[in-house]
RNA sequence: CGGGGUGUAGCGAAGUCCGGUUAUCGCGCACGCUUUGGGAGCGUGAGAUCCCCGGUUCGAAUCCGGGCACCCCGACCA
């Protein structure tokens, strides 16, 4: 709980401690939020982070269960070079178009100029698609599945730790299959496995849809997104799967002999997803009093807090703070013991909050005497949350809690979002839903430069053209012509 | 790349205008005592090339010249 100035009324509430509240500057939050539940820090060189062990933690989480489903469905892992010959990212014009004001080039190594620059990978559709040529002789090799996880740069000017950095870590997946039809379902397959990581395991409600052509990555035929909501209400974009048709193909000569010794182009795909996901379950659940990690997620998922006065009640409390540790962590449950010394239960469970961890359990000398313990739910503030339990089935309770906290974040965060978006039929409706920071959906038939326009005039870009469509037709909410598909448009980060 | 701002202990700041002994304060950190069911108190202590280089001066965190870095606004942007 926050204890506001009286004399100032401003929530500068011990300073130290304490972060900026939401509704006051939502990027301050943010950006203190990161910091102060440590998961990340300030790195020596401009618009990149160290990414510290709790943060991380939150990563391989997302990572383990996305590189669960990508085993599950026929992909395999390899790993590909840093350096990309600079001749490779010309090969595929709008694909260098796309990069090259962000790429960062290495021109000198072992002390000499180099004869050829090496470009720092953005990503590595290029370094992979000539590999995928050497490796794909027959149809009998495709389809070829490939995932990779690294680190990729973007020289990005403008920079929000996890959000936006100049490097950062990600999985790239390509793809390389006989037919167009192939290559769809591959794309809109790993895009599914996308929205099921951020619904089922970040608890983060998402839109999946088509980007817009201006939206679409530099060479592909066709991009998806699913797109999540923040409590600001701003859009973040976070996974993108990409139909790169036979564009990379003809730059690459990626061909295999069909059935009928014919050779053929081959169609690829490519699909990434990184970690701008850990900022996205920072902004889709945090609040006031710090961050709010979903279960399935959370490093720790239930930290036990001792509580004594005395040295006489500290062996006990600790004594029972062991074996409920023990217990709970026999089930499986992430757990962790709060021996530090010197700290009061107070300042320990605001720092906890803090960092997010879905349950707390108290133990104190009466709980000792009682056979019970205290359990807090970090989704719900306060008294509100809490609840005595008996210590013999603390395992079964806490499990029961922990899914009924990951379901509640989900629904939580999904009526947020579903309250916030609105229909609209004029571009007037659009401005006004923009303006009050909502997502604005309506029917679209407007051509690059309308959709520009609208960037330009409201800031709101078309996030995509969800795949939930009303169906029949309508008229565009710009232009008033004809329009056969609604768009979703947002102010983005 | 244009406009504005800031560089002083791990973090945040004061001091700079108007040069002057040992550079100040808060948080954090270490140790001790008292505390401990919602952000503890007191005491002791460690911790600084005052962004860098040069100049002026008896003397520079402070004045002058040059450089570097970072932040904000804009532009740009998978």
């Amino acid at each position: 709980m926050c204890i506001f100035s009286l004399t100032t009324g401003e929530d500068n509430c011990m300073v130290s401690q304490a972060v900026t509240r939401q509704s006051v500057d939502f990027s301050k939050w943010y950006n203190e939020i990161v910091y102060k539940a440590d998961l990340a820090a300030h790195s020596p060189v401009r618009g990149t982070i160290i990414i510290k062990p709790y943060g991380y933690e939150i990563w391989d989480g997302i990572k383990n269960a996305l590189d669960k489903r990508f085993k599950a469905t026929g992909h395999q892992n390899a790993y590909f070079p840093l350096f990309i010959p600079e001749s490779y990212l010309r090969r595929e014009a709008e694909h260098v178009e796309g990069f090259s004001p962000e790429l960062a080039v290495v021109t000198h190594a072992g002390g000499k100029q180099l004869e050829e620059p090496l470009v720092v990978r953005p990503t590595s559709e290029t370094i992979i698609g000539e590999a995928f040529s050497e490796w794909i002789q027959s149809y009998r090799d495709l389809p070829l599945l490939i995932n990779q996880w690294a680190n990729v740069v973007r020289w990005e000017l403008r920079t929000r730790p996890f959000l936006r950095t100049s490097e950062f870590l990600w999985q790239e997946g390509h793809t390389a299959h006989v037919d167009e039809a192939d290559a769809e379902r591959e794309t809109l397959q790993m895009l599914d496995i996308y929205a099921d990581v951020a619904v089922h395991e970040a608890a983060i409600p998402v839109i999946q849809g088509r980007k817009s052509n201006i939206e679409r990555f530099a060479g592909a035929l066709r991009t998806y997104t699913i797109e999540a909501m923040m409590r600001d209400k701003r859009a973040l974009q976070s996974g993108t799967s990409h139909n790169l048709g036979q564009n990379f193909a003809r730059a690459f000569n990626i061909q295999y002999l069909d059935e009928n010794n014919e050779q053929k182009l081959c169609w690829t795909t490519s699909w990434g997803l990184s970690t701008r996901m850990v900022g996205a379950v920072v902004m889709a659940h945090g609040d006031d009093t710090g961050l709010r990690l979903p279960p399935r997620l959370a490093p720790i998922q239930v930290v036990i807090v001792p509580i004594f006065r005395s040295e006489d009640e500290r062996g006990p409390v600790m004594d029972a703070g062991s074996r409920l540790n023990a217990a709970l962590s026999d089930a499986g449950i992430r757990v962790k013991l709060d021996t530090r010394e010197g700290l009061r239960p107070g300042f320990k469970f605001n720092d906890w909050e803090m960092r997010g961890v879905p349950v707390r359990l108290e133990i104190g000398p009466k709980d000792v005497e009682n056979e019970v313990a205290v359990l807090a739910r970090r989704d719900l503030p306060g008294k509100e949350g809490k609840q005595t339990v008996s210590q013999a089935n603390i395992a079964a309770v806490t499990l029961e809690l922990l899914d009924d906290i990951q379901a509640n974040l989900l629904s939580q965060a999904a009526a947020f979002r579903d309250a916030n978006i609105f229909d609209v039929r004029s571009y007037d409706e659009l401005k006004q839903v923009i303006d009050e920071g909502g997502w604005a959906r309506g029917w679209w038939g407007g051509s690059d430069d309308d959709e520009r326009r609208v960037k330009d005039e409201t800031g709101a870009t078309i996030r995509c053209f969800p795949f939930e469509q009303p169906g029949g037709s309508g008229s565009c909410l710009l232009t008033a012509g004809p329009a056969s598909q609604v768009a979703l448009f947002a102010r983005a980060y």
